[in-house]
RNA sequence: CGCGGGAUGGAGCAGCCAGGUAGCUCGUCAGGCUCAUAACCUGAAGGUCGUAGGUUCAAAUCCUACUCCCGCAACCA
């Protein structure tokens, strides 16, 4: 089982390009790999505890639970709209989410795993947060934007990490996979390296934070909000779960190494150290540690950091309802190296979008059955001899595929799509060469036409299978077109010349992408 | 000497790990075609691959130093 996790979204604010990416890209590698023939399990959901929750719904005057619900909703209404298909929905105000954490800190309790201990420090009553060294500004003081910082002493629940951080650094040497892309573990072990043997803070005293998950040993405190949500990755996977839970199969779940996907801004700690050390501590061996993938980040133009104060933050909402799913899913997935930062660019998304997928790839479906219809009454024939330049066109899918399936494999999506696209573009000069409507206009050459227009469908029908982890809705509107319904069933290992059968009927074209036209010229 | 990333024709990027004629998309210029979504195809111009050294028969690629830009520095979703 292919078990892949995306992170899971704070309920604080609306969802921003950089949450669409995310779940966009972890839709695709899931459903590239059904493509292939795995079996593979997608969970996504909302993380909905924690300090910033509670302080914005106290601003707006409701209640956490209300706040948060509402929050969620704004979240999975993008998946839906953006066609993102999970098998499995974290939310970790679930009870049985509640459930798991409980019993993880009994058990890492029970462990002597756990202790209290008494921490001093500054403290901004404003912020409602320990300041650090790096909070200071220039003169050395806490700035006016902490308000009123004083010192103060707190109990606190401890996590033993620091008894864990051996292993783990040995882990990593020794594991070359464990964080991609590799650059990113050189960084994380430099941290490592770093680590004082300091343990890693898990509860909240009550009075400083309420919306949480009570520590079932003390009920003065609640559960820090990271070590609540590391944990969604394996309750609702099912890890210690009621049998009527409705959660999956641990076991079968976690069968492999899952992957999760990240972005790099919580690589370290959260995840590249904490969550490592966390299923160290209970008991989950080296070969069932997770793959960290970690992505980049979507910039605003010129590469500055997209925030709500310079106003250059872009909602996905906005863009699927202006320039549509399949352009959104696309430029996502196409414009960036998987595991690299990139700017976003709308007249870039319009431009990819008119080019690739309108210009050429959907122009070449529909030149093709066009040419069907009017040469061959629709009636596709594959009996002619083949010349050389049919043999190269079959090639050339071959390499193609091969070289789409390798950059998939890696997860590096937008060198899988340039790969379909060489072979877009193959067909269109195949097409420019062997000049069918030319040949057409002698009856003498109705079977080298044939021959020729059976090149542009079955390459057609092709694209369309391996497109659809990206773009599932064309797959289905190709196969449409080709009036052949089982191209969306269809696998990678199905995949052969000949999809197409001798004598098939093909329908009527009509373009599937149809070109981005500003109606006033983007300023 | 905190850590990491980046610097490649006008713009955005790939190539670097496993050295061997510098590649892609857009843009620009010229031409061709008419089956097709004013789509498609062909050709051209344009780069001393951040700087300076080194290794090598050979360096964008490996090594060293430096410059500039970006991000992050562990109770802070």
């Amino acid at each position: 089982m292919f078990f892949l996790t995306t992170a899971i979204d704070y309920t604080n604010g609306s969802p921003h390009i950089g949450h669409a990416y995310e779940k966009v890209l972890a839709d695709v590698i899931t459903r590239y790999r059904r493509l292939r023939g795995d079996e593979a399990y997608l969970l996504t959901g909302v993380d909905q505890h924690g300090q910033k929750v509670q302080q914005t719904a106290e601003k707006e005057g409701i209640s956490p639970e209300e706040f948060v619900k509402r929050t969620t909703l704004k979240f999975s209404d993008l998946w839906e709209k953006l066609d993102v298909k999970y098998d499995g929905w974290a939310e970790t105000t679930d009870e049985r989410h509640k459930a798991c954490v409980r019993g993880i800190l009994s058990e890492l309790k029970d462990k002597g795993q756990l202790y209290k201990k008494s921490y001093a420090g500054h403290y901004s009553v404003r912020q409602e947060q320990f300041l650090q060294d790096r909070d200071k500004d220039e003169s050395g003081n806490f700035g006016p934007e902490w308000g009123e910082v004083v010192e103060i002493q707190e109990e606190n629940w401890y996590f033993k990490l620091s008894e864990h951080t051996d292993w783990l650094k040995n882990f990593l040497e020794a594991s070359p996979d464990v964080i991609l892309p590799t650059f990113r573990k050189s960084e994380l072990l430099n941290a490592l390296e770093k680590n004082t043997g300091t343990d890693l803070c898990i509860s909240r005293p009550k009075e400083r934070l309420r919306w949480g998950i009570e520590l079932p040993f003390d009920d003065n405190y609640v559960t820090y909000v990271w070590f609540d949500a590391l944990i969604n990755y394996i309750s609702f996977a099912g890890y210690h779960a009621a049998a009527d839970s409705g959660l999956p199969d641990f076991e079968k779940i976690w069968s492999a190494r899952p992957v999760h996907i990240i972005g790099k801004d919580i690589l370290i700690p959260a995840h590249g150290i904490y969550w490592l050390c966390m299923l160290h501590a209970i008991g989950l061996t080296d070969a069932q540690m997770p793959q960290l993938l970690v992505h980049g980040f979507w910039n605003g133009l010129g590469g500055d950091k997209m925030s709500k104060s310079t106003g250059n933050i872009v909602d996905p909402n906005e863009l699927a309802d202006k320039f549509g799913v399949e352009a959104v899913r696309y430029y996502l997935v196409r414009d960036i190296v998987t595991g690299r930062d990139s700017n976003f660019d709308l007249d870039r998304l319009i431009m990819l979008f008119n080019t690739e997928l309108a210009n050429e790839l959907g122009n070449l479906c529909n030149r093709a059955l066009n040419m069907s219809q009017r040469f061959t009454e629709g009636i596709l024939h594959n009996t002619g001899t083949l010349l050389e330049d049919d043999l190269a066109l079959q090639t050339s899918l071959k390499e193609s595929i091969t070289a789409y399936q390798t950059a998939m494999d890696e997860y590096d999506i937008s060198k899988g799509l340039e790969a379909l696209n060489r072979h877009v573009v193959h067909c269109n000069q195949y097409a420019e060469r062997m000049k069918p409507w030319e040949l057409n206009k002698n009856p003498d050459n109705k079977e080298r036409v044939a021959t020729i227009l059976y090149h542009f469908a079955e390459s057609v029908a092709h694209i369309a299978v391996l497109i659809s982890p990206i773009l599932p809705e064309i797959t289905a509107k190709l196969a449409d077109q080709l009036n052949l319904p089982l191209l969306t069933s269809l696998k990678l290992s199905d995949l052969h010349w000949g999809l197409l059968p001798d004598g098939h009927t093909i329908g009527k074209p009509k373009p599937v992408f149809p070109r981005i036209v500003l109606e006033a010229p983007a300023l």
